[in-house]
RNA sequence: AGGCACGUAGCUCAGUGGGAGAGCACCACCUUGACACGGUGGGGGUCGGCGGUUCAAUCCCGCCCGUGCCUACCA
């Protein structure tokens, strides 16, 4: 490609995003090889799921991980950002059931085979399309690599751990209460099933005692399901009912005697204090009934009918069952009571039905032994959190941990690598797909039909995607990745699976650190949701303000700890900030014309070297706040220095040496600009990668390298002591004039006569030209005559600096400024005499804050002389000509 | 119910034990040869409320109010 011979007017960011990511491809850029000798870094993606297309929050976590990839490889490290994508098993097969629906058609009606490939289909065209997202957003990834979850290599090492856990003892299949939606006819997970609220009412029943008098009463909002009680269960230390533990009641329509426990999951202070206990039908009583050994009683069909257990009542659905058996209760003289009960109950995500508890046979994993490691892995600060208050959302979950049931009754995913024996009944678990039952010898063996949970392979992604389980180089190179970073809300799911896993099957951590990126919302402060329909696609707001502007915004917002509020007029001020960069490169390249970039380097004037101290800082400063994730302080260090130092001060402190007739100094001029302008690039390449490479390619004296192929500038020399006050003098003078000017309404035209006390002439002496060209005057001079009464006196830098226009016009307004100027200074000087005025402060403060306050105090007294001086002279002159 | 955040300028948000900042918005002036997606200057805040610790609190501690989230769900 061949360099434009000078920026255009504008930047067109759509065709330079699609020109520098073809290019960056070209020439392998973000390839990691893993015999690259350079310290390696690396990142494995939140592999997105093949639902559908990425969100904002999306893009705010992978220019994130860009960020940190480019800034790294700067820095000269060997990066490797693994990408890739997820088959998100339940999400993924009901949006293609959705789409068969259209279609009038169900997945049984085409079968397993033909339902997975349809699905394979729908992978194919939103895997590209996420990866397109992702390329267009300048993700650094390297492409060679990209990984899916359900790969033959990742789907071997799914394999693997199944089988190595089974034999372990780690992974089991066990009953267990699962959330069954009637409607679907499929089992939900928690995240499926969220709870809403219900109008229903609390039923108070009467137990009677099986041998003798009396009754406990019980409160429940679902009556029918005593059908399958199978105790009665009271706190251990609740005295009112420590008598009758043990006895048995009899239960109510069906008779069956059912025996009173004690379990401390049950409330004293809730209803009677005692409660049914009803193991097939409700998550409590379930645990319940595990840890005492109670029996269960199924007495629901999966499409939410009574079974032949119900007795009776079998048959009936559910709501029918109920008026039953309150009739029944009511007329055997066992309804204590009726009132309203409002509370939350699971339904179905997807279709509003009333979830069911039910009873069936799933897969689990033992996680206890698997989550001690992990805990000790963040206790001891193997791996690290971003913001750190995370961990304690770790060591919440971590420490009440449950079995995981890993099984899930659908046709999109990792099919269990478990056989059953038609002959004996029992499992064989063996990676390769098995000839004959371990057990009898019997070739009679038939696959376990359900998949794997999703985040069973999730959990293997970071070593999976570098070839485990056989050990590879990328294993050897790139394991333990430096940084996870990801979304709060699937620190259980993922983040803490990732570390028992890496545990246990690498014997080392995952990842070092996690980063918990903030959550995006909208303009009202809504989660971002794709199913909700509330998102905005990045690709809209890269088309409109390029993928600089939104990733530059993005990286501004992302501050520790809070969520992000998005509105597309969030990015205009990126989008300004782009446009910025633009014209002062402009600027820059409009002035280079004649500078020949072999040109031996002339020695630098106080600006060059200024500016690039200043650059130096802020680099420093980024990669400070880049260390520990603070990206919006990055950002801030950057955008400070460039718009605040180099664009409104520099380039203007620039432009009268680059008309001067000094030929040495024009060209120490260009060559520092060329030098900070390439430092500034590759200092914000990380945020917009693709302008700074435009405008980097354009600069005189590049190698043919591009900004994504080098390294930070190494800082030069500081400036002096006495370097640093004159930069400061002179720009506080120039402030100073400035804010006269406007405070005295004087117009930019009107000729102004600068004069400084010659006191000032050893800082500022050289810098008359840069005060006159940046303060329009018209002329600067050192004297230290007493200033005459029309003029206007302001202080910078602890000089007297007299403003004069040449008549009397502004006396009015002088007075009035300088009135307001002193008042201030009385209020700054009542405050700090109020603290050195009280011994307490001059004994107990620091030495070093109270020397500062007592600077202060006479610094402020003698401006306030001055000024009242000043002040004195006008009364006294508007005096004399009323 | 428990836990965790958050409450700072009109808006969106940074921030620190020593009288508070940015961006946008607002006001005034400026079509100056990089840039009006711009320049220069300016106005604007009891830092949610009440107590406490401290020489000093917007910051630390307690309580309260408001908002959001997470976890558990009371049958």
């Amino acid at each position: 490609m061949s360099a434009p011979p000078s920026l255009p007017k504008r930047f067109e960011a759509a065709p330079a995003e699609a020109r520098w990511y073809r290019e960056w491809l070209a020439r392998g850029v973000f390839h990691a090889a893993a015999d690259d000798p350079r310290p390696p870094y690396s990142i494995v993606i939140p592999p997105p799921n093949v639902t559908g297309s990425l969100h904002l929050g999306h893009a705010l976590n992978n220019t994130l991980q860009d960020l940190l990839c480019r800034h790294e490889r700067l820095r000269g490290r060997n990066v490797l950002w693994m990408p890739g994508t997820d088959h998100a098993g339940i999400s993924t097969q009901v949006v293609v059931e959705r789409e068969l629906k259209k279609e009038g058609k169900t997945r049984q009606d085409l079968g397993r085979e033909a339902f997975v490939n349809r699905v394979w289909e729908w992978k194919a065209r939103y895997g590209a399309r996420i990866v397109a997202q992702l390329q267009a957003l300048g993700a650094s990834c390297d492409w060679e690599r990209e990984r899916f979850t359900m790969d033959p290599g990742l789907s071997r090492a799914v394999r693997e751990v199944f089988v190595r856990l089974y034999h372990e003892g780690l992974i089991y299949r066990s009953e267990y209460l699962v959330s069954w939606c009637p409607r679907c006819a499929t089992v939900l997970s928690d995240l499926e099933s969220p709870f809403q609220p219900v109008a229903g009412k609390l039923y108070r029943i009467r137990y009677p005692l099986a041998d003798g008098d009396g009754a406990i009463e019980v409160e429940t909002t679902r009556p029918e399901t005593l059908l399958g009680d199978t105790a009665v269960a009271v706190h251990p230390d609740d005295a009112r009912f420590r008598h009758l533990v043990g006895r048995h009641v009899r239960l109510p329509l069906l008779g069956r005697e059912i025996p009173v426990v004690a379990d401390r999951f049950v409330d004293p202070e809730f209803g009677t204090g005692a409660v049914k206990v009803t193991p097939a039908h409700d998550p409590n009583d379930f645990e319940c009934g595990r840890r005492l050994g109670l029996p269960s009683i199924n007495v629901m069909n999966p499409d939410a009918t009574l079974n032949a257990n119900a007795g009776p009542y079998e048959g009936l659905d559910v709501a029918q069952a109920r008026k039953a058996v309150v009739e029944d209760l009511d007329r055997g003289g066992l309804l204590a009571g009726v009132k309203d009960h409002e509370h939350e109950v699971p339904h179905c995500d997807r279709c509003e039905t009333l979830v069911q508890p039910l009873l069936s046979e799933q897969w689990f994993m033992r996680m206890k032994p698997l989550a001690e490691p992990a805990l000790a892995a963040v206790r001891e600060g193997r791996v690290r959190f971003h913001p750190k208050s995370w961990e304690n959302t770790y060591y919440h979950w971590m420490e009440n941990i449950r079995d995981w049931a890993i099984s899930r009754q659908l046709w999109w995913g990792h099919r269990i690598p478990a056989w059953r024996c038609g002959a004996c009944s029992e499992w064989t678990v063996v990676a390769d797909d098995p000839e004959r039952c371990a057990h009898c010898g019997s070739s009679d063996l038939a696959q376990e039909t359900d998949v794997l949970d999703t985040w069973f392979s999730s959990a293997l992604w970071p070593f999976s995607t570098m070839g485990w389980p056989d050990d590879t180089p990328e294993l050897r190179r790139f394991y333990p990745t430096n940084v996870l970073s990801t979304a709060f809300d699937i620190i259980f799911f993922w983040v803490a699976r990732m570390i028992m896993m890496g545990l246990h099957f690498m014997g080392e951590v995952p990842f070092r650190e996690v980063y918990i990126h903030p959550l995006v919302r909208d303009e009202k402060g809504r989660k971002m949701s794709k199913s909700k329909g509330i998102g905005t696609d990045p690709l809209d707001v890269m088309a409109i303000y390029g993928a600089d502007a939104m990733r530059w915004t993005l990286a501004s917002l992302a501050a520790q700890g809070r969520d992000i509020r998005f509105g597309m007029e969030t990015v205009e001020g990126g989008r300004a900030f782009v446009t910025k960069l633009w014209n002062a490169a402009r600027f820059a390249l409009l002035n280079l014309g004649d500078l020949d970039p072999a040109a031996p380097r002339e020695p630098r004037g106080l600006y060059d070297r200024w500016i690039r101290s200043r650059l130096d800082a802020a680099l420093a400063e980024a990669h400070a706040a880049l260390e520990v994730y603070r990206f919006n302080d990055a950002a801030s260090a950057l955008y400070q220095f460039c718009w605040g130092e180099l664009c409104d001060w520099y380039i203007e402190l620039a432009k009268p040496a680059l008309q001067a007739a000094d030929a040495k100094q024009r060209r120490a001029t260009q060559q520092t600009l060329v030098e900070v302008l390439s430092g500034t690039l590759v200092g914000l390449h990380p945020f917009m990668p693709f302008v700074t490479e435009e405008i980097f390619y354009a600069l005189p004296g590049h190698d043919g390298r591009l900004v994504v192929e080098h390294a930070y500038p190494e800082p030069a020399s500081a400036l002096d002591p006495v370097e640093t006050a004159a930069m400061e003098t002179l720009l506080a003078v120039i402030a100073a004039v400035r804010r006269v000017r406007g405070e005295l309404g004087l117009p930019p035209s009107l000729d102004v006569h600068l004069t400084l006390p010659t006191a000032a002439r050893a800082l500022l002496g050289d810098h008359l030209a840069s005060i006159a060209s940046l303060t329009r005057a018209a002329e600067v001079r050192f004297s230290d005559a007493e200033p005459p009464v029309e003029a206007a006196v302001t202080l910078a830098g602890g000089f007297r600096v007299q403003v004069e226009v040449g008549d009397k016009k502004h006396l009015g307004e002088e007075r009035r400024r300088l009135e307001k100027a002193l008042e201030m200074l009385e209020k700054d000087l009542s405050f700090a005499s109020k603290k050195l005025d009280n011994p307490d402060f001059i004994a107990r403060a620091k030495e070093a804050v109270v020397a500062a306050e007592r600077t202060k105090r006479e610094r402020l007294v003698a401006e306030r002389e001055a000024l009242r001086e000043r002040l004195e002279r006008i009364v006294a002159a508007q005096g004399s000509s009323a």
